[in-house]
RNA sequence: GCGCCUAUAGCUCAGUGGAUAGAGCAACGGACUUCUAAUCCGUGUGUCGGAGGUUCGAGUCCUCCUAGGCGCGCCA
């Protein structure tokens, strides 16, 4: 369906576009193509609802000034059966369209009709597209970049399915390689540990308490049968135990940040089932593959890279580099158009490398799009929390779920664009105050559900819009209520094929302000029964955006506060 | 040294080449016998880090400079 948006903008766009051809076919306006125009609402209200920048843009063609070429245009515009009430030249050569308030009301009809579906859009036409997020090491908890990336992950999920598109959640397990080794030699020491034996803690292993924790929960289920075991064997046994148990509570917390994944992909998968090895060859086919010193390299230079890059070392074992480009193959083999990485910003030095690597295979490397997010800085009490993973020492997403709740935090994490370093202030987003912007935009639909209630009580009903004098919604407050309901659609298709969520975030709060404004001057509930109908479906339909825009950032809707 | 990101109001940040650059917070003053005052109304704020350039038009694009963050491993 339509929105009340398209249409209206289609009809300005189809008689401006129509009346420069005839203002060429008759002679009066000069130029070879009808450049890119667009049709706009203005920042300021009094330049109109929607404005034009055509004029501007045919001046150089038409060899006229822009003002000049506006007039011509003007004179050819016809708007028949628009809501176009009048229209004005203005500025450097703007077409500004004044229009009658009647075409905003449709979109009450269509919230009605739609319900929770209002704000999705065909925009994505089915596109498959992938959604790669968080992939942390299975090997501890979840930090605060893990959590900003989960949040962003998924509210990007979200709006592209809302956007039309066919999207999966995936989830990437690194439970192979050096790391994972490494992780088996500190269970291993944390375990002789606790039988009393003295052997140094390794420098580089995982120091935090949760290694003790797990591995006193094996020694609970299987006691000392490891200590006569080969260290080999043992280790694998560790490693095992230890990485169900981590994964197992990465799944929970992330289930309790409301987050749901499609697909959970074992980077072992990659080497057992020689995926890796036929990447490997492929590119080596093709040329990209090289030795040096006993190491086999990728030729990562040839694609804007500073230097190459190591895929096998020269003990034989393929790197992690290796393994994410089998995993990237394996992505666009399973048939996605469209593969999105979240990325911390300390990973921003490999999207060169494996966007070279998609090239290198033979795919487009423009259907893959990495989103760097920027580093966390948590604040409580007014001072940085410092975290250092080494030391074991750091705030979990688990600690911020059960201290500041789990929607105050997911809309901390996607109110600032990824691109932008995150102050989080724990304080903050714990207070129950006007200063904490999740209850704002919360608030608004616990307002309407008690006006709804209310309603309940008396023993009224909404009526359905068809039946209702919208027209009698004149006020500023409604119409730039009901404006902002219009616009609802594009926000969740531009916020989601541009991959920013914080434009929603955005969106939620400036309509919850706009409802604050509404509800502040103008009762709902009244003894004229005409205009209360028709402020019941507006605000029956508002509800139905917040709660949209609410659950698209991944927060409750509370009826009451 | 090289690469990526950032620099906009006192603070935290929006701002898809368009008109007079916005919002929240903080500050001050108002509004609850009325559908929830977690709300609203009013009052101020800018050399858009600096310098050039492209353009009818630049916070937005290009170049250089300055400052901060991150990265530059046969780690992931």
């Amino acid at each position: 369906m339509k929105s009340a948006l398209e249409n209206v903008k289609s009809q300005i766009i189809m008689a401006v576009s129509r009346a420069a051809e005839k203002a060429k076919t008759d002679g009066k306006l000069n130029y070879e193509f009808l450049p890119d125009f667009v049709l706009e609402a203005p920042r300021e209200k009094e330049h109109g609802d929607f404005a034009t920048n055509i004029a501007m843009l045919l001046a150089r063609q038409a060899g006229m000034p822009p003002r000049k070429v506006a007039e011509i245009l003007d004179s050819y515009i016809i708007n028949e059966g628009a809501w176009v009430a009048r229209k004005e030249i203005a500025g450097p050569g703007f077409i500004n369209f004044y229009l009658d308030n009647g075409w905003v009301y449709e979109v009450l009809p269509q919230i009605e009709v739609q319900g929770d579906k209002y704000g999705n859009s065909e925009t994505g036409l089915g596109k498959k597209v992938q959604v790669e997020f968080v992939s942390a090491n299975p090997t501890g908890l979840l930090h605060m970049g893990n959590a900003r990336g989960a949040a962003l992950g998924d509210t990007m999920a979200n709006l592209l399915r809302s956007a039309g598109f066919a999207v999966t959640r995936e989830f990437y397990i690194n439970d192979t390689g050096n790391q994972i080794d490494n992780f088996g030699k500190s269970l291993e020491v944390r375990y002789l540990q606790q039988y009393g034996q003295d052997i140094p803690f390794p420098e580089d292993g995982y120091h935090g308490q949760d290694i003790i924790d797990t591995i006193k929960g094996l020694i609970e289920r299987d006691g000392d049968k490891y200590l006569t075991m080969e260290p080999g064997l043992r280790k694998k046994n560790f490693i095992e135990y230890a990485l169900e148990e981590k994964l197992q509570a990465i799944k929970n917390t992330l289930q309790d940040f409301g987050v749901e994944y499609d697909v959970w992909f074992n980077e072992r998968s990659l080497h057992e089932t020689g995926a890796l090895e036929a990447v490997l060859d492929e590119l080596r086919g093709r040329g990209y593959i090289y030795e040096h010193e006993g190491a086999l390299w990728f030729k990562t230079t040839e694609f804007g890279d500073e230097k190459d890059e190591v895929v096998v070392r020269s003990n034989g074992t393929p790197t992690y580099f290796a393994a994410d480009i089998a995993y990237h193959k394996n992505k666009f083999d399973r048939g996605f158009e469209w593969v999105v990485n979240i990325w911390g910003a300390d990973h921003h030095g490999h999207i060169k490398r494996l966007k070279g690597a998609v090239k290198a295979l033979g795919y487009d490397p423009d259907n893959l799009n990495i989103v760097i997010m920027q580093l966390v800085r948590l604040f409580k009490g007014g001072e940085i929390i410092r975290m250092s993973k080494r030391s074991g020492e750091f705030v979990t997403l688990e600690d911020l779920i059960s201290e500041v709740g789990r929607d105050a935090a997911r809309y901390f994490f996607v109110m600032r664009s990824a691109d932008s370093h995150l102050d989080f202030d724990m304080d903050l987003a714990k207070s129950k105050s006007t200063d904490n912007p999740v209850y704002y935009i919360q608030y608004a639909h616990a307002r309407i559900c008690s006006i709804l209630r209310q309603l309940n009580e008396k023993g009224g009903a909404i009526p359905p819009a068809g039946e209702c004098a919208l027209t009698l919604l004149a006020e500023p407050a409604e119409l730039e209520l009901i404006r902002k309901l219009v616009d609802f659609p594009v926000e969740v298709s531009e916020a989601a094929v541009n991959l920013e969520p914080h434009r929603l975030a955005r969106y939620a709060h400036e309509l919850a302000g706009l409802f604050h404004v509404f509800y502040n001057s103008h009762r709902v509930i009244t003894d004229d029964v005409e205009l209360q109908n028709a402020r019941l479906v507006l605000v029956k339909c508002t509800q139905t955006v917040v709660r949209r825009a609410l659950h698209l950032l991944g927060l409750t809707a509370p009826d009451s506060m």
